[in-house]
Formats: C-alpha cells, sequence, structure tokens
DNA sequence: GTATAAGTTTAAGTATACGTTATTAAAAGT
DNA sequence: ACTTTTAATAACGTATACTTAAACTTATAC
C-alpha cells in the first residue's frame, strides 16, 4: 500500500515511492509529476513561461520526454503550449473557476447520491467520518493547513467509494486545476464553520440512503463554495490567479 | 465556420478543413485525427495491437509524432499503451459503461439545469429544439442511423448551451469512449421512442425555466438509457466490446 | 524617420541513432 | 518430457541531429 508523504502527495502528485520500488520511473514520468509539483506549489507561477530546452534542462534531460510531459499537463488544463513560446503556466480567472467548480459540483453530487444509495462497508463510512472528525478538530485549533488537508479528504473519500476510477481522475485533475487558487484565498475568507455542517449533513443523509437529499446537500454546499471564492476574487481583484 | 463534413466529424473528430486553411497540421496531430477516426469507426477493433513502428509506418511517418498521439489516446481512455506491446485498443465491459454513463449522467444533468436556470438566446432554443424534432422525423423514417445524429446533437447542443468549454469536452471525450458501444448496440434495442419524449420534457422544463426539472428529467433519461444498455450487453454476453 | 525587404537566428517538429531491457528462442540440465 | 539457464532479438525510452519557419535584425529605399 502507498504511504501518504505529506501534503503533496495528497493532492494528487504520486511521489510516493512504494517500499521495494520495482519498475524504474521514466524520465517522462518524473518530469511529469516534477513539473505538476512545482505548479501546485507556485515554485512555477501563473504565466511564467518556458521553453522547452530550459525545461529540459533544469530538469536535467532531453527535450524529448520534457515534451511529453509537457503535452500531458496541456491535456489536463494546467498549462498551455505555444510553437515558439514554450510552455506558459495557465492563470485561473473567476470565469474558470466557474467552469471547474460547476463540473466538481455535478460529478461530487452524484458521488454523493451514488453513495447514498449504496450499500457502504464499515470502513468506508468510518472514512468518511474520520475525515468529518479531522476538519472539526482542525477548525477548533484554528489549523486551516489541516482543515484543507482534511476537507480535501472527504471530497475525495466520498468519490473513492463510488468506486469509479474514472470519475475520481476527473474530480483529481480538476481539483489541481483550482488548488493554486484554493491556497492563495484560504486566509482571506471566512471560517469554513459551514463547510464542517454541510459534510456532516452529507454522511447523515448517506446513512439515511436519502439518495435526493445527500445530492441536493452536496451540490448546495459546492454552489455556496463557488459563489464565496469567485466573490472574494472579484472583490480583490484577483481576474487572473 | 467549420463545415459538418458528415458523421464521423459530428462524432468530435476534427477532420473538419476550413476553406482558407492557415495553420499547417502538424503530424502528431494528423496522427491522432486519423487514429481516434479508425478506432471510433471500429477500422481498428477492439482489442487490437500495433507497435510504434507500425503506427508510424502506417501513417508514413516516424515514432515520434506518433507517439505523442499514442499519448494522447491513452489519456483520453481510448487505448491503453504497454511498454513493448505497444497500443491496445481498449474494449468496453459492462462495468466501463457503467461508469462513464456515470460521468456523462453527472455533467449532464447539472447542463440541464444550468441552462434552465439562464437566459437563453433565441438561436440556442431553435438548436435544441432542432434537434429534437429532427429526432422524431427520423423515427418515423425509421431512419436510425439519422435518429443517432440528432440524439447526438441535443446532448452536445445542451453543452454547448452552458458556455463551458471544459464541460464540452469532457462529454465529447466520455462519449467517444462509449462510441463503439452504442452504434453496435443500435439495432438491438428497442425504437427509442421514450427518448424523444423525454428530450421534449427537457426542452419544456428548460422553457419554464424549471432548474430541477431539468436536471431530474435528464438524469432519469440517462440512468434508463444506460440501464438498458448494461441490460443488452449482460443478456447477449457481450462483455467486452 | 518610417516602411519594407533581405538576412539571421533559433525554437519547435520530426527523423534517426543508440543503449537498455523485456521478451522470445534456444540450449542445457534434470 | 519439463524446467531452468543462457543467448538473441527487438521495442521502447531517450538523446541527438536535422529541417523548417516564425520572430527578430539589419539594411535599404523612399
Amino acid at each position: 500500500m502507498a504511504k501518504h508523504l505529506g501534503f503533496i502527495h495528497i493532492m494528487g502528485i504520486s511521489v510516493t515511492i512504494h517500499e521495494n520500488e520495482k519498475a524504474r520511473i521514466s524520465f517522462a514520468e518524473q518530469a511529469y509529476s516534477e513539473l505538476k509539483r512545482q505548479i501546485l506549489t507556485n515554485e512555477l507561477p501563473h504565466g511564467s513561461q518556458f521553453l522547452e530546452q530550459e525545461i529540459a534542462e533544469q530538469l536535467s534531460m532531453s527535450r524529448t520526454p520534457t515534451r511529453e510531459a509537457m503535452v500531458r499537463l496541456a491535456n489536463e488544463g494546467l498549462v498551455e503550449v505555444r510553437p515558439r513560446h514554450g510552455m506558459r503556466v495557465l492563470p485561473i480567472s473567476p470565469k474558470d473557476m466557474a467552469e471547474v467548480y460547476g463540473i466538481i459540483t455535478a460529478l461530487e453530487s452524484s458521488a454523493a447520491g451514488i453513495i447514498a444509495g449504496m450499500d457502504l462497508s464499515e470502513d468506508g463510512l468510518q472514512s468518511l467520518m474520520k475525515a468529518v472528525d479531522d476538519m472539526d478538530k482542525a477548525l477548533e485549533r484554528d489549523d486551516l493547513d489541516r482543515w484543507v488537508i482534511a476537507d480535501y479528504e472527504f471530497h475525495r473519500q466520498m468519490v473513492v467509494l463510488t468506486g469509479s476510477d474514472r470519475m475520481l481522475q476527473l474530480v483529481d485533475t480538476f481539483r489541481d486545476q483550482i488548488h493554486r487558487v484554493r491556497m492563495t484565498t484560504l486566509h482571506m475568507r471566512p471560517k469554513p464553520y459551514k463547510s464542517n455542517e454541510d459534510h456532516r449533513a452529507v454522511v447523515a443523509a448517506v446513512l439515511a440512503k436519502d439518495v435526493t437529499k445527500a445530492r441536493d446537500i452536496q451540490r448546495n454546499h459546492q454552489e455556496m463554495a463557488a459563489k464565496m471564492l469567485i466573490k472574494l476574487l472579484n472583490e480583490n481583484h484577483m481576474t487572473h490567479i
């Protein structure tokens, strides 16, 4: 089983190393992981541009695997690749936020309904409830960094429990797209007491096997979050972040 | 404006050529389009495997752009790439169908709700209603091939009207994944009278600006379609198609 | 001084070359 | 005959070389 090596891994970048690592990781894969890590941690800030050659040198490899990684990142929507201008880390606008949240809302509200209609394992339920507890604890201690992790775990676990690998991959991808915005706004927004309440309510609906209610609460939760974040961006004139 | 050059283009493969084509299309892009076309039209049947070299030769180019196309197709879930075994066109199992339909259902039901809550342009509404009319006409004439196109247009147009490029791209990608199954089962399933009714009901809900109703009808419509198709696959022992 | 043309540079796209290693075939041992 | 070991093959991953054309410079004409 993979070990969590902290936040970065949790956010979907696989820097996880298994004990007896068998398969050697290709340069293309390394380039992909490393560039993604640098983008999500803001080491490569939005708007910054790099030529294939420059990236290749920074990663001490040739252009070939570098280019493969760039193509993948572009497909995921994290960067843009323009001939002769290299790779540019894409900024996120309020409209982008709205689109991405729209997709996450659609997927996660569906996921909530799906698990409400399933016979969940004891472990599955526990993992959800633990995430909510962690959120509460973090909030009591005013530890926002831990709160984000727990919040992230809750949302992710919900999708994991549906058993749909495709849905999980999608949600991960789109959460990555707005990761930077979530982190920079984390300390500007009001304390997320309402989030914790909402999550408890979702768990309750899942326990009660109320499919519609689970969907509705999750949808409303996400729509409120999106609205709040977009308002925050607009108020602070953060049109490209 | 791009011209529709028939079914293939409509199904999301851009073989569309503009009148005064400016930007030369790269080999990598050609390889991607051509391979995708061959997969969707079943020229490359599911399960078939090809080495990089073979594909490169078939497309009269070197391995470099070929490889780039393969990586993109693998990211989209149409093929699998295993070192030393080349690219394999992925078969679709009933479980895959359930997953993909689950995602399309989540996205399209959300889309229906979004456009019900918008002030749609006259043109936008017309495009939806035209698609429904086309479906009716096609069904009257027992022309299933035309029916699929109109059905496809309806679903796609609904997402187009939301204005979310990301959502459109997602729906296109996942529809492509199950395209083959839809086509092979098209003549095995009962006549889709119910589909046409459902679509009219969605349009009615959109006109009435009833967000919840639009979502619910669309969701139910998709869930029924998925159920029917999966049943059909199982009854005919089509476990990998 | 500005505009246009010719020349230069260089990044990307593609082809090719090369080393590594998984797979297959052959050989040896039981 | 069947398993295990060794050798041969070849497909991939990566590096490098080459080609093309976009962007930038310089020069020339008006």
